[in-house]
DNA sequence: TTTTTATTTGATCGACCAATCAAATTTTAG
DNA sequence: CTAAAATTTGATTGGTCGATCAAATAAAAA
C-alpha cells in the first residue's frame, strides 16, 4: 500500500522530472550552463518555471540529478563492454574504445556532462572540476585495475598505473572536449591509433 | 611626437588596463568565471566597475585581453625551453616537462586561463573550447612539428603525430584540471613518468 | 595661469535571474 | 459525487548583472 502509494504518487512527479532533466540536457548542449537558466530550461520543457521548483529543491539539485544521470549512463555503457572482454589488453582496447564510442553516439550528453562539470560549484565555491573524485569515480578505478592486473599478469610491463591511466583519460578527454582534433582525423582512425600507441606504451 | 602622445597618453591606461587584467585573473582563480562579475573584479582591484568598462569596451573584451596574455605567457616560457634543445627526443622531454612545470610555477594563471577556456563564449554563443584553433594553437603545432621531425629523423617509429599530439597534450591537460591525479602522484613524478611512457610509445 | 583633454566616480537603467506564493487546475481518495 | 491532496501556473520579490552618462577630478597643453 505505502509502495503502490509511493509509486502512484510518484508516478506523475518521476515523468515530470525526467522531462525536466531531458530539457535541461538539451538547453545545456544547445546554449551551455551559463545561459541555461530555469526559464530556458521549462520553455524548452513547455512547462513554468516554477513547476521545475515544484519538482527540485533548487537548481543546484537538478544539475546534480542531471549529472548523476548522465555519469552512470556513460558507466553502464563503457563497462559494459568492458566486462565483455577476458584478458587486460582486451579491456583496455575496450575501455578506449567504448569510451570514444560513447562520445560519437550521444554528443549531447557528452556536451551537457562537460558544460555542468566545468560550470558546477559546491556551495563553498569549489568548482566540479577541481572535486577529488577519486574513490567514487568508478572510471577510474576500473581503468587503474585494468592496468595493475595486466602487470600482475606479466602482460603488461612496468609503468605507474595511476600515470598512465591519467593520460589514457586525457587523451579520451582531449577528443571529447577538442574541436580541432576532431577535425584532422575521424573517430575510427582515432580510436584505432590510440588504442595502437596505448598498447605499445603498455607493452612489457 | 604623435608617437610620444600616444606613449604619454596611454602610460596611465596601459597601466590602468594591466591592473585591471591582473586584478581579473585573481578573480577568476579565486572565485570562477560565473562569479568574476565586473564589480568583483572591480572590488579587487580597488576601483570602480566604470572604470573597468573606460579602458574596455565589454567585458568579453576584457576577458579576451585577459587570455591572450595567459595563452602567451605560456606558450613563451615553454617554447623557450623546447628550442634549448637539438634533438627531437629532447625537445619532446622538453616539451612536456615545460608544459607541466609552467602549471605549477603559475596555479592561478592556470585556472584563470582554463576558466576562461570553459567559460568563455563568442557572439554567436560558440564555446572557446570547441572552437577550432588549429593553426593558431602554437603549441599543438610546435608538439606535432617535434613528432614529425623525429619520424624523418627515424627517431621515432611510426604513427599518427595528430592523434600522439593530441594524447600528450590530454595528459598534460589531465594533470592541469584534475585533482586526484595531483593528490595521488606528485609533479615529478608525473612529469618522469609520463616522458618515460611517451618516449616508449614513440619509439622506433 | 587658463583651457583643454584624460581619467574616475556614483548613480542609474533595463534586463535577467532563482525563488516564492497564492490561486487555479487536475488527480486521487473516500 | 465530494473532499482532500497533488500538480501547475502567473505574478511577484529581492537581487545581481553589464552598460551608460553626467558630473567631478586630475593631468596636460596653451
Amino acid at each position: 500500500m505505502s509502495r503502490s502509494n509511493e509509486e502512484k504518487s510518484s508516478f506523475i512527479a518521476e515523468a515530470r522530472r525526467e522531462q525536466v532533466i531531458e530539457a535541461t540536457i538539451q538547453t545545456l548542449d544547445e546554449m551551455g550552463y551559463v545561459h541555461a537558466s530555469l526559464s530556458q530550461i521549462a520553455k524548452k520543457a513547455g512547462i513554468s518555471t516554477a513547476l521545475i521548483s515544484y519538482h527540485f529543491s533548487d537548481k543546484s539539485e537538478l544539475m546534480n540529478h542531471v549529472l548523476s544521470k548522465l555519469i552512470s549512463s556513460s558507466e553502464s555503457y563503457i563497462l559494459e563492454r568492458v566486462r565483455q572482454e577476458n584478458t587486460p589488453k582486451g579491456k583496455l582496447t575496450a575501455f578506449i574504445a567504448a569510451s570514444l564510442a560513447y562520445q560519437s553516439l550521444h554528443p549531447k550528453r557528452t556536451t551537457a556532462l562537460l558544460e555542468i562539470i566545468f560550470h558546477a560549484r559546491t556551495p563553498d565555491n569549489i568548482p566540479y572540476y577541481k572535486l577529488g573524485d577519486e574513490d567514487e569515480d568508478v572510471l577510474v578505478r576500473e581503468l587503474q585495475q585494468i592496468l595493475r592486473d595486466g602487470q600482475d599478469k606479466d602482460e603488461f610491463g612496468l609503468f605507474d598505473p595511476a600515470v598512465m591511466a591519467s593520460m589514457i583519460q586525457g587523451a579520451i578527454g582531449e577528443y571529447m572536449g577538442n574541436t580541432p582534433i576532431t577535425r584532422q582525423v575521424d573517430l575510427e582512425t582515432y580510436s584505432g591509433e590510440l588504442v595502437n600507441i596505448v598498447c605499445k606504451a603498455v607493452k612489457e
